[in-house]
DNA sequence: TACACAATTTACCTATTGGTACACTAGTAG
DNA sequence: CTACTAGTGTACCAATAGGTAAATTGTGTA
């Protein structure tokens, strides 16, 4: 009998593709359980507080890779204009240039956005306050840094639903592009 | 016994209302019979199909709307300058200035994306391809015209993510005069 | 006045939903 | 060797899901 143990750490990253694909109220228990090959005894072992208790496992592992690729190096970095380009090259990479849907930008169109408002909320405003953050130690005053941050956030979000309407990723491309030069002018 | 006899055009906005505020899945037949009034045999009566119909029905009469409000003025228009003006104060009005979601946009990043797949192409493709006539006509050349287009529908729709996630329509305002500066520079 | 038909009510159906209870297995620490 | 524990599988639950069937109501028209 295969007893292959499990880990959190693992299941985390299948539950937001699940998620991605599904959105909340889509995303089934049976689904879950056939995608990560777990019955609901290891679920619940794992995420007691059921499906609320997975999202909220998934937004918080969003918000650390977040934190740690794009957010930190913003705030942190001593050549601001580079850390600007790599986050729109990072950007890029890891929304599959558009095939893939932002899980937070779904949420916060859902109805599901009430339960996870905090979250949600953090992940847009920790993004445009360390973009504006960069744009500041590159040179521009603090309304232009805010307005521009504010922007570009607001654009890749666009983007992301434009692309996946159109069923066409390079207008993500595209619009990544437009991001760029226009943070980097 | 009251009678009150309804009919389908008094129904769906009702519905495009619901299906708003809980999505595609969230959106029970439950909730459906009791905000429209309805029980399930004239919801039936009136939407065979069910709820795929009633939501197919939803995204008809947006595109209608959209059609004879935005797009065709957008195209028809002997001052097209004053064609993109309209536009923009039409859309802000249209969403609440950003407490309003956009249902297509919403469906986009849902799973129901592929259900409705034409429809919500033919949303976004038909507004792009008629603001960028109107920016043709207005003096600009063919690729601007369709690149800055594009950008602008793309941009309203990130708006209106940012804005609910946010929970704050002064981004969805500072968005939309955005868009207007660029769109009559 | 009676017919036809649109609209409605009510009752019912099966499948699935998220969630619980509990017995069980396999390692691991003493 | 044993006791403990993290992880698993199975069976079960009430509530709700979307949908169907048919009897009933009212109303405009001939």
């Amino acid at each position: 009998m295969a007893k292959t143990v499990a880990e959190r750490a693992d299941i985390v990253p299948v539950l937001a593709e699940i998620f991605r694909e599904h959105g909340y109220e889509g995303a089934s228990l049976a689904t879950i359980g056939d995608r990560t090959g777990l019955g609901k005894g290891s679920l619940y072992h794992f995420f007691p507080g059921g499906k609320e208790e997975m999202a909220a496992a998934v937004l918080a592992e969003i918000d650390a890779w977040f934190e740690a690729n794009i957010y930190r190096p913003l705030r942190e970095a001593t050549e601001p204009r580079a850390a600007v380009e790599a986050m729109c090259h990072s950007v890029t990479e890891y929304f599959h240039s558009g095939r893939r849907v932002c899980l937070v930008g779904a949420f916060a169109l859902d109805n599901v956005r009430d339960r996870f408002a905090n979250c949600i909320k953090d992940y847009f405003a920790d993004w445009q306050e360390s973009l504006a953050q960069a744009l500041l130690r590159s040179g521009r005053n603090a309304d232009d840094a805010a307005d521009l941050a504010e922007e570009s956030v607001s654009s890749i979000q666009g983007a992301l639903v434009l692309a996946r309407a159109l069923g066409d990723a390079s207008v993500f491309e595209r619009a990544m592009d437009r991001i760029e030069r226009r943070l980097l002018a």
